[in-house]
DNA sequence: CTCGATTGTCTAGCAGTGCTAGGGTCGAAT
DNA sequence: ATTCGACCCTAGCACTGCTAGACAATCGAG
């Protein structure tokens, strides 16, 4: 038994090894600078070993894409429990929101920009995901306004986030006027 | 003097084909599937002639961008001419965009999502881009309300607008919501 | 009209990509 | 001690973007 476990543990040691590898890769050089080769040998192991944890390249995104999808829900209710009030958790929430995409470019774009092959607004979707999605429901459904569904409320300002986030990354829009522009969308959005 | 014009107006009629041809094509199948050689195949000559009008795949995915840029700026100049008052230009102008970004969604990807090699929010930013930002302005200049700057409301309009482009055509957003929750923007971002 | 020179195009090939088939090796169980 | 099976690696496939060099067609000069 133990030496089955043995193997089981050091295969879960490997599968880690591997993700986090790969978005060290991907925030150092970008998600095209991480190749299978390049992976492998930066792992220690030949090719083939990869595809015995992932089905491919795109799952292994698709793997730290959920990663990241903990991380910024652990983020975005760690900042808005430090906020008093409404108002100032929704601000908080949107800095946190865009430090995380500024701050983890590659998982950012795992998770939204590129394909892991992961399902969205489905019975399918998975947790992470809609666990980062209820961590922004959980703040700005208080400031929906009247009338207005929590969740449509909800899909309006993160849609609003992730143009900022994305646009501002790449180069669309300059980064100096950042803070400026998060006030502004809290400013006109959040219902008091 | 007629000879060499008579090979200019061919060329240049070759390079129209060209970016119709790969334009077409990442419509249809996507850009993974603008290779250069099946790109090559359908204007009926080889690979190597593609790099005699561009300087690779990247130069031709900004060139389509650009003409994107063209039509995406006629679009919201058009709709906003069509609608009577501030507040009706603006509805025209986001629902203008959004539809522009799902009709074409390989152009629109040109745009904002791949790496066409082209400049942004900067001094050599190509004229077609700043003159779709243009459009968007002159618009949304007139909805910014008091005290803020009619660039720093475009800016944060057009990146939701962006946001709800592509998270729904992603399959993020529920596409069966999309009009309301391009009304719930514009109610809430455009000051009357 | 002929003959170099220039222009234009194509064939063939390079280095790199994601992914996989097959053979060996090494450790575990009998 | 021996068999067996899990594991991993070498080698290779079909594809990518891109380019060097050979070849043919066209042009201008004599």
């Amino acid at each position: 038994m133990s030496v089955q476990e043995r193997k089981e543990r050091e295969r879960a040691g490997r599968e880690r090894l591997i993700l986090a590898t790969a978005r060290e890769l991907a925030e150092q050089q970008g998600w095209d600078a991480v190749t299978t080769r390049r992976l492998a040998e930066r792992i220690e192991y030949s090719q083939p070993v990869l595809y015995s944890h992932f089905r491919g390249k795109r799952e292994i995104i698709g793997a730290v894409a959920l990663e990241g999808a903990a991380e910024m829900a652990a983020a975005l209710r760690a900042a808005a429990r430090a906020a008093d009030g409404p108002r100032a958790r929704v601000t908080a929430l949107a800095r946190a929101y865009l430090d995380f995409a500024a701050r983890n470019p590659a998982v950012y774009d795992a998770m939204f920009q590129l394909d892991g092959g992961l399902a969205f607004a489905k019975e399918d979707t998975p947790e992470p995901l809609k666990d980062a999605f209820a961590a922004l429901l959980e703040s700005l459904g208080e400031v929906a306004g009247d009338g207005v569904p929590p969740g449509l409320f909800t899909e309006v300002f993160w849609a609003a986030l992730h143009g900022l986030a994305t646009l501002t990354r790449a180069g669309r829009l300059p980064p100096e006027d950042a803070e400026r522009r998060t006030r502004l969308l809290v400013d006109r959005l959040a219902m008091v």
